[in-house]
DNA sequence: ACTGATGCGTC
DNA sequence: GTCGGAC
DNA sequence: GTCCGACGACGCATCAGT
């Protein structure tokens, strides 16, 4: 299969005729010799039509729809299926409901109503109801549980419109942190007391060890942990015991003195890491203050004030709760582990919703149409959770327990785990209280959103150890920064920052740096962790320049190189070895830290090649190309990715690779880091040895004028490269410093240029509601060319950016009066495309793009390249409103056909393969 | 055993 | 990957 | 310059549904 598209790739027909490619065209326009004439949508067209809604009237789209290529009939199932999944909250009605449920929002009374609301969908029986709580716990995990809640629709409670204005601009509407509506206060105040009073629960206990269990081994392996790993287990199963009686006694004697988890405010002036905390010492730390941080930060624009924000909720933890920093600091990331253990949940937005829509009492129709509404799904989902009260509250959620649930998740796999996973999520998202709904969501969407990540909040780890350090002398101490003047704090906490970015960097595992840190303090922290073969560190990235000039304005007098940006795949190679190296544990990483070690057993077994005999230990920085060992050849990246991704045999490897090695951060146990490229490239010049086809070194020169540059430049597009990376050889600017700026070097690519690249007029034939911060307004379209001989507007890419917000409030706008009920049906394109809103052909825009790519998902030139499949953009961008051109103007499918040809790699490609590919003209 | 839907990683 | 917004 | 989160095409991996 990988196969088929491989070679499909190759051997491009130039043929006209090939037999069943070019079809007879429906409609009489058929002109013969068109080979070029595609052939006309065929399984979308059709379909799409059939399954359009109910309620389309668009006269002339009933047009030859007999006439249409025969649409396999698989494609109409997916058609509908598709249709649905999209359909607009405007369309709720007529979705497949078979209930009454379905249309109108029911307003429910939040108090007093008896039990239970049954959704008819899942055919809960109010018998059930009488069971007890105990009871409807145990089926809460089971995935029974929606009998005990009571649910409602969202939109009942008026006073809880605070949404829809945050939809609109999330930052700028401060959520009132008191003024919660009261509805949520009164969901809670009970809740609070009740912590564990009647949850003699094995479950903290069993997730606990449950959880630790991989992650013991995992540390284990690494020594320098040891130690740590011995002592937290035995505190954190102690606690656990603890915590109930001691939870208990808490709230009984010093409640009265604790701020109420609701209304935890990370924002307090002088904030103080135990007063106004919201749980008392040893105690694990309730997600909702978490929750009430996230918050707080989500309504923060100014980057330092989000910092401060997190700093003090990461100070109580630090004080009260050291244990927990490490699941916040996950919880915060949306990071289950580390990458290269390769967690993955598992779920996304769609098995979300059900999941939300089946504890709530909605239809699936119902909860997507809320979120859409408000642009998000967590949003949707608080407000769903608002609406419904249980008859029995579940435990409040808890940090580490939140932490271990969603690493359990990640575990589940095989048959009707999909199932499993949506009653486990289901069991945590009863348990939420206010915003943590919104964020349990978020986080299982693997996106917190809140406008804080991980730059962020390793400096506000940095200003919370600062402030209220875990070790070293001022151990203990709440807030250093008291008799210190502000500058010279201020001393600190950069030092801090740098340190902890630092080793964060160069050992990117929490789990290591997390411990080291409580244990030892910032200070030490580069003596517990430190670059090491097997531990992927962070990548040098590079910004793009827009010309060369930027290039000589950036290096000023410094002397720089430039190397071939191949077109391939990261690959991080780590050979660790105190005396000789042992290959047998190589691994490969990915750019984002991923372990593809079981990606390319072809190269491991090459490795004997690249290595000198003096080299005991390494870690290479390196780009994996697909390459044609026949013909000596780079191959483009959409070969590349067919690669298969995990245990692969090196027999059964179909796609070569030749690794491009370009970089040396490790050598014998060396870090690297610290040293300027061009020692850095002397030392991988001297100690590794190329390997034609198999290891080569980037294709490098030291360049010192622009003429120089320009020449290079066009030469590594020649080679089937995308550009020129461009790196400073001597001083600090030439480190591998990540932790200093990680994007140290500039990225040259013809497509950045004026007038470079390729650039394409494109019709907006729809529009895609925008989410997040675009939510309220059409955040991406369909674009689409012309092809004049089958009168057709071939969908060829969506695009997303290069818009301003003002292109998008205008866009949004302007483009109201070519909305159509449905597609033209001369529009032709696949049905996961299909937008929000559909739009008449009448708008054209420039957009730019790197490469033209052969599409299963796009029909533009469908048929002139390959019998089934269009021609799409890689990268695409907006870049400006052709006022001046019609529809009809736009760039056809034979230009586009025409444009893909001309690319360097694919003209490479055919004179591999000895056709000219003037033939085709 | 097969297919389509969904997730997730690459760029 | 590209891009724009906020700082 | 940095950081963040909108959004893009694509292909493999995995699981639900058949």
């Amino acid at each position: 299969m990988s196969q088929k598209s491989i070679t499909s790739f190759f051997k491009i027909t130039p043929k006209k005729e090939s037999d069943g490619i070019v079809n007879h065209q429906k409609e009489d326009k058929s002109s013969e010799d068109k080979s070029l004439t595609e052939e006309t949508s065929p399984p979308a067209t059709a379909t799409k039509r059939s399954s359009k809604r109910l309620r389309s009237d668009s006269v002339e789209k009933e047009l030859p729809s007999a006439s249409r290529s025969p649409s396999p009939v698989t494609s109409a199932k997916k058609k509908t299926v598709k249709r649905q999944r999209i359909e607009s909250s405007g369309s709720e009605a007529d979705l497949p409901k078979g209930s009454d449920e379905a249309t109108i929002p029911v307003k429910l009374e939040r108090n007093d109503s008896p039990k239970t609301y049954s959704s008819p969908k899942t055919k809960r029986n109010k018998s059930k109801l009488t069971k007890t709580n105990q009871e409807s716990v145990k089926n809460i995990e089971k995935n029974e549980s929606f009998n005990g809640y009571e649910s409602s629709n969202e939109s009942n409670s008026p006073k809880e419109n605070k949404s829809p204005k945050q939809s609109k601009s999330p930052k700028s509407v401060k959520t009132p942190k008191k003024q919660k509506s009261p509805k949520e206060q009164s969901v809670s105040p009970n809740e609070i007391p009740k912590i564990k009073t009647e949850k003699k629960s094995p479950s903290p206990v069993k997730s606990v060890t449950k959880t630790k269990g991989p992650m013991e081994k995992f540390m284990e392996s690494n020594n320098m942990m040891r130690s740590f790993v011995k002592s937290e287990k035995i505190v954190s199963t102690q606690d656990d015991e603890k915590d109930v009686k001691h939870t208990n006694e808490a709230n009984d004697t010093i409640q009265h003195t604790l701020v109420p988890e609701a209304e935890y405010n990370p924002g307090k002036t002088k904030y103080h890491p135990i007063k106004d905390a919201c749980w008392t010492s040893g105690q694990p730390v309730p997600y909702l203050a978490l929750a009430r941080t996230l918050e707080a930060v989500e309504a923060t624009s100014a980057r330092h004030k989000m910092v401060d924000l997190l700093s003090n909720y990461f100070r109580s933890v630090i004080a009260l709760t050291p244990q927990d920093l490490l699941p916040s600091i996950y919880l915060c990331l949306n990071q289950l582990g580390p990458a290269y253990l390769g967690l993955e949940l598992g779920i996304a937005e769609t098995y979300l919703m059900k999941a939300v829509g089946g504890c709530t009492g909605r239809s699936l129709a119902q909860v997507r149409a809320a979120a859409q509404r408000l642009g998000e799904l967590g949003a949707a989902a608080q407000q769903a959770r608002a609406a419904q009260r249980m008859l029995c509250a579940p435990a409040p959620l808890q940090v580490r327990k939140l932490h271990a649930a969603l690493k359990d998740l990640a575990a589940i796999t095989g048959q009707a785990s999909v199932n499993k996973k949506i009653s486990k999520i289901q069991a945590l998202f009863v348990a939420c209280r206010h915003s943590e709904a919104k964020y349990l969501i978020r986080s299982l969407e693997g996106k917190l959103r809140v406008g804080l990540a991980e730059q962020s909040l390793l400096q506000a780890l940095a200003l919370a150890t600062a402030r209220t350090p875990p070790a070293g002398p001022h151990a203990g101490c709440l807030d250093v920064a008291e008799g210190m003047s502000s500058d010279d704090f201020k001393a600190v906490v950069d030092e801090h920052a740098l340190v902890i970015k630092t080793t964060y960097c160069e050992c990117p595992n929490y789990e290591l740096v997390v411990p080291a840190l409580l244990q030892h303090g910032a200070r030490e922290l580069p003596r517990h962790c430190r670059l090491t073969p097997g531990i992927p560190l962070k990548p040098m990235l590079a910004h793009p320049a827009r010309g060369v000039h930027e290039i000589f304005s950036r290096f000023e007098n410094e002397k720089f190189t430039c190397e071939w940006k191949y077109d391939g795949e990261r690959a991080q190679i780590h050979v660790p070895g105190e005396e000789a190296p042992r290959l047998a544990h190589a691994r490969i990483f990915s750019r984002n830290q991923e372990d593809n070690t079981t990606k390319y057993p072809d190269v491991l077994a090459r490795l004997p090649a690249l290595l000198k005999s003096t080299v005991t230990s390494c870690v290479l920085d390196c780009e994996a190309v697909a390459y044609d060992t026949v013909n000596k050849q780079i191959l483009p990246f959409q070969v590349l990715s067919t690669r298969k991704r995990k245990d692969a045999s090196a027999a059964e490897v179909r796609v070569q690779v030749c690794v491009f090695v370009f970089d040396l951060l490790l050598l014998n146990g060396r870090s690297l880091c610290r040293e300027p490229l061009a020692e850095r490239r002397r030392l991988l010049h001297d100690h590794f040895a190329e390997s034609a086809g198999e290891w080569e070194f980037a294709r490098a020169q030291d360049c010192s004028g622009a003429e120089e540059v320009q020449q290079f430049l066009e030469q590594s597009v020649r080679g089937s490269c995308e550009g020129l990376m461009v790196k400073a050889l001597h001083g600090e600017r030439a480190h591998y410093d990540i932790a200093r700026r990680s994007r140290n070097w500039l990225k040259l690519k013809k497509d950045y240029l004026e007038g470079g690249g390729d650039s394409i007029d494109a019709v907006v034939i729809g529009a895609y509601r925008g989410r997040g911060r675009r939510a309220g307004r059409f955040g991406g379209f369909l674009l689409a060319c012309y092809d004049p001989a089958g009168e057709q507007y071939q969908s060829l890419c969506k695009i997303g950016t290069g818009f301003s917000d003002q292109d998008l409030d205008t866009f949004t706008e302007q483009l109201q009066q070519h909305v159509i009920d449905a597609p033209r049906n001369y529009y032709s394109y696949e049905a996961s495309q299909a937008p929000d809103v559909w739009l008449a052909a009448a708008c054209v825009w420039e957009v730019r793009c790197a490469d033209l790519s052969l599409s299963p998902a796009h029909r533009a030139a469908l048929g002139l390249i390959d019998r089934d499949k269009g021609v799409s953009l890689r990268f695409p961008r907006f870049v400006r409103v052709r006022e001046d051109k019609r529809a009809e103007e736009a760039t056809s499918g034979e230009q586009i056909a025409r444009m893909y040809l001309a690319q360097d790699s694919v003209r490479n490609q055919h004179t591999a393969h000895k056709m000219d590919d003037d033939d085709f003209y």
